[in-house]
This record gives structure tokens, sequence and C-alpha cells, in this order.
DNA sequence: GTAACTTCGCCGATATCTCA
DNA sequence: TGAGATATCGGCGAAGTTAC
């Protein structure tokens, strides 16, 4: 465990404390940009402090990353996290290591962070779901208004999904409690988290009485993510060159609810991966869905939820063999694709080019109109019938080559420079 | 009837909600 | 407090629809 003494950290209320509420970024940003968008999502729900409100992917992510920067904070001149963090779809929120250690050895986070705590009666609680998962992690539960912060072993919340953290209660102790020495000023008694944080990783390091908690190397937690993630992640890393290009540098959207998934800029970019779906007459098709699941069914993205389509090139290539073994079994001809297992294609939609394509819907009111997705050709040199909307799709096809990234990123740039005009 | 293209629904993973 | 239900994601593959 993580011996921390009590301590009485400070609470919402007075103007200038170190968590008052223009302080935190939250207020800031539920009610600005893609928040916005989302509000729609919002219900409000009755505590006994008055209404609380249901947060939005916008603000889950909002406090997240508040979470994140009061721990950049407390860890700044002491610890270091990667220089390109890991993706938000890792299993880890956060690796650190003490500066100076050049070790690839890291720290792995797991990160849960609530707005505030839920007021019954004269007790306060706080939960935090989904903690179970971390058996090698240092599970650290943040609470942003009262700037709370609670230090554990994931092996220590193994057996349980969903902690509830009850004030002075079982996991409200020494055992856990830590504090923001930032923020605590003559406050702080006891250990603060940067303590906890170190001693942990000493520990760890020493592999001795870290509670399961393990130093990993940074691929490892770059590569801990679910399959379909990592399809993902290897699409996005396949169109790296392109964002050189363009001289954007792209970070993630932070959260997977929200309907874009990188953000270069003020460029929001949805990626997605193709796949092998059908073998036509002259040869094999990839498809790519362009609709979203949303509680009210399958429904296309709408106008301003991402600026620019991505789509990488299909992965699938078992069923790409699968497909030309049915064609050759139906008397096709044997045809080689090799080539194809070697990606090379992408395409680039800017949200008006979609709206022409009928992929995106001009306004929630027409989220019932549109298609599914497009069929899309990644083989060069095919033969078209005329009107076939595959052919005209292929103009926002792009390859590596120098010259082709240059008029995708002029395509883009363009684009968005229009955009911003209007 | 066939080729071209689209749609539907399943899968596994994960997050969130609801209720006992 | 925790378990089960529900929602959403990206990926996948087969079946359906349309046009000629």
């Amino acid at each position: 465990m993580y011996p921390c003494r009590i301590i009485s950290a400070p609470t919402v209320g007075p103007p200038n404390t170190p968590f008052a509420p223009q302080h935190s970024p939250l207020r800031v940003n539920f009610f600005s940009g893609a928040a916005r968008r989302f509000s729609g999502s919002v219900f409000r729900e009755e505590t006994s402090v008055g209404m609380k409100q249901r947060l939005s992917a916008a603000e889950r992510m909002a406090v997240e990353h508040e979470a994140k920067r009061l721990i950049r904070c407390e860890i700044q001149g002491l610890m270091e996290e990667p220089s390109v963090p890991l993706p938000h779809s890792a299993k880890a929120d956060m690796a650190l290591r003490p500066i100076g250690c050049e070790d690839d050895l890291w720290l792995p986070l797991q990160l849960k962070a609530t707005r505030g705590g839920v007021h019954q009666g004269k007790s306060v609680y706080w939960v935090f779901r989904n903690v179970g998962c971390y058996p090698d992690m240092l599970v650290i539960c943040v609470s942003l208004e009262e700037g709370k912060v609670w230090a554990f072993s994931g092996r220590s919340l193994q057996e349980q999904q969903t902690l509830r953290i009850t004030a002075h209660g079982k996991h409200d102790g020494e055992h856990s409690r830590c504090f923001f020495e930032r923020h605590a000023g003559q406050f702080a008694v006891g250990r603060s988290l940067r303590h906890v944080l170190l001693s942990t990783y000493a520990e760890a390091a020493r592999g001795s009485d870290s509670e399961g908690v393990t130093l990993q190397r940074l691929k490892y937690l770059r590569e801990q993510v679910c399959g379909s993630v990592s399809t993902e992640e290897e699409t996005r890393e396949w169109l790296q060159p392109f964002f050189d290009a363009a001289g954007l540098t792209p970070v993630d959207a932070g959260c997977s609810t929200l309907p874009y998934d990188l953000l270069a800029g003020d460029i929001k970019f949805q990626l997605k991966t193709s796949a092998w779906n059908n073998w036509t007459g002259y040869g094999p098709l990839a498809f790519v869905s362009t609709r979203r699941k949303l509680s009210g069914g399958i429904r296309p993205y709408v106008v301003g939820e991402y600026d620019v389509l991505l789509v990488g090139p299909p992965r699938n290539f078992e069923t790409l063999q699968l497909l030309r073994a049915k064609h050759i079994d139906r008397g096709g001809q044997h045809t080689d694709i090799s080539h194809l297992l070697v990606p090379r294609f992408f395409y680039i939609f800017h949200s008006s080019d979609l709206v022409r394509q009928g992929c995106l819907a001009l306004d929630p009111r027409h989220r019932e109109l549109g298609q599914l997705g497009m069929s899309l050709d990644f083989i060069e040199g095919r033969a078209y019938k005329s009107g076939s909307v595959i052919q005209e799709r292929l103009p926002f096809r792009f390859d590596l080559t120098a010259t082709s990234l240059e008029k995708a990123a002029s395509y883009v740039q363009n684009k968005i420079a229009m955009a911003h005009c209007y």
C-alpha cells in the first residue's frame, strides 16, 4: 500500500483557493467549442446539493485532461512523460519516470477522474468505475472540485469494478489518501502524490513491495490495446507522412466517444480504416463505414463533427485471400494480389465533399438521410464503366509519393482555408 | 442473370447507466 | 457497493438491392 497521512485537502468555495471554480478549465471548456455540440447528451439528476449534470463526452474528456494537468504540475521537475504521450486507446493513461533516468522503464498510471463528490445527507462519496482491470498499474483517483486524490495499487482493486470512496470510509484512509503538494500549502501534512509516485517507481524498480505495480517498456505500454484499436493505431502511423507533408502535428482527441479521432491545430480528423469487402468483376473492392451508432440507431455524422475524413488502406488481408479463393471457385481468373499486401493508397475527404457524396448530414435533422458508407478502390489502373461512383471518388485518392502527399496536403489546406472564409 | 455497389448485423472491447 | 444491462466504438463479412 501507499502510506499517506490524512490531510485536510482544500475544498471548493473560497474564490482564491487552488481549486476554486474559476481555476478549473472545466468552467471554460463546458461551454465552448466541442462541448456545446454535445450538450444534448447532458441531462440533470437530483442530488441533495442541487442539480448535478451528467457529463457529455467532451466534458468527461475535459475532466480527465484537467486531472492529467494536475498530475503534470505535481511531477514538474521530478518526473517526466514520454516525448510522445501514450495514445488514448492505450490501457495506461500516463507513463512516468524520474527525470535523469535513462532506462526505458516507465511507471504505468491508470487515471480515474470525477468532477466532484456526491453529497448524501451529511456524508459525501466519490465514484470511480472500471477500476479492476489494472493489476500491474498504479491507479490514481482524482476529484477536481475538492482537489482530492487517492492512490491505490491496481492489484488491491482487482476484485471490484466500481470503487466508491466514502469520506473517512474504508477507502479514504492513510493507505490511499494523498494531496497535491503544489496546492496544499501550509496544510500539507504527510506524503504528497509526488512522493507516492517517486517511491512507487523506486520500489517497482527494486522489485520490492510494489504491490504488483510493474515498470514497463514504452513499446509495451503503447501496444497494450485491443485488436481493433491496434489496427487504428497502425493506420495512423502509416498516415504520418501525410501529416508531415501538411506540416500538421496531430494529437489524440483524448476520448473515444468524440466524433473525431485526431486534432491538428483546430482541424478535426476522423480516421477510418477501410476493409476488403467483396470481389467484383474487376477485382476486390474495399468499403468504409461513414456512420456512427447512436442511441437512435445508426446515423451519419453531421457537418462540424469533424472537418476531414482520412481513410486508410484495408488491413484485412485474410479476407482478401478468402474473397480471391471464392472468386476462383466461381470460375474467375487467378489474379495476383501479392502487391495489395503492401498498402499504398489512402483517401481524404473534406466534410464539404462528403456532403456531396451523401455521406455527411448537413444538420442533425437530416440524420436519416445519406449512405452508410462507401466503396473505395485501392487498386491502380482499373477500368470503369461510365457513371461509376467509385471512379468519381478517385480524385480523393492519394499515395505516399512526395508529389501525391503534396497534393493531399494542398487539398486539405485549401478546403480549410475556404471553410474559414465562410 | 450478373456485376456493381450498399446495407445489415455480428464480434469483442470498453464506458456508462440502473437498480438491488 | 457491485453486478448486470445498455450504449458505443471500429472492424468484419455475408446478404441484399439496384442498374444494366
